[in-house]
DNA sequence: TGGGCCGCTCTCCTTTTGGTGCGTATAAAT
DNA sequence: ATTTATACGCACCAAAAGGAGAGCGGCCCA
């Protein structure tokens, strides 16, 4: 990517603001969000996302068991992206085996929420999509 | 991924009927939304599917021009998984220099839309989002 | 003395992803 | 005769992602 697909064009924000925009998301953001998704939305962070709306608060190795399939590696490294992103809270009981938990903020909450409308969606179109895909495969 | 979290553990499924669940989702609606997730935050993907809103319908080299960036490879593959998946229609004319139309099927544009919870979240949270990245960063 | 528990971190190793560039068919244009 | 334009497929290569497993620190229990 040399440069920002966003703001190349301006006969494409003309027609933007000539349309009822399908849209209606700033343009500048759009970069941003892109980059937020892509980070937010990858296989473990949903999972983990899910598995602490459900259990409100988990240890690490609670964690790893709910997950299964998950590599240590992993989840260090996804919960540190949570963290970092405001998603989760880290706390750490200074116990004799030590004790990590971790549970969603609200910023965590209100995401999980947002992505239900894609849910929702993936629930509802569920077989066509599995329709198209053995369709295109017979071919 | 050896195999699918999503039915590998069985207390998990019990834990899941047992609480109030707070998605009543399918197992395969799961899988279904990780992948389609996985699928959609990748670079190319939101941006094509945001290109062919605007423009209803455009070939080959336009979409080329319009993204900036992507390569031949790439366009090729994601538009094939858009084609898979039901997104996109793809026409050939066969004419002398070859001509290939895309357009978004009602399904990519339902989920254009479905994404949309995703990206006001994004936008209406980008700011938290990068204090408490600052903030994790200045410790 | 020697495990074992917990929450990591670090080091390999394999798999996946993505970019570059070449080949291809075909007819019109030069 | 050669070039040009179009929409790819294919082979090759570099980079990144991700998994397996070892180690570690400190205290408790046998």
């Amino acid at each position: 990517m040399t440069d920002n697909p966003y703001e190349a064009s301006p006969e494409r924000r003309a027609q933007r603001l000539a349309e009822t925009a399908p849209t209606e998301c700033d343009v500048r953001v759009g970069r941003l969000v892109t980059d937020l998704i892509g980070r937010v939305a990858d296989k473990w962070t949903m999972i983990i996302l899910e598995v602490l709306e459900e259990h409100k608060e988990l240890r690490f190795t609670e964690l790893a068991r709910k997950v299964e399939g998950i590599s240590q590696k992993m989840l260090t490294q996804t919960l540190r992206h949570m963290e970092r992103d405001g998603m989760v809270t880290r706390t750490i009981h200074p116990v004799i085996p030590p004790r990590v938990d971790y549970r969603l903020t609200p910023l965590g909450l209100s995401l999980g929420a947002a992505f239900c409308g894609v849910w929702i969606w993936a629930e509802k179109n569920l077989t066509e999509v599995e329709a198209a895909r053995t369709a295109f495969d017979a071919r």
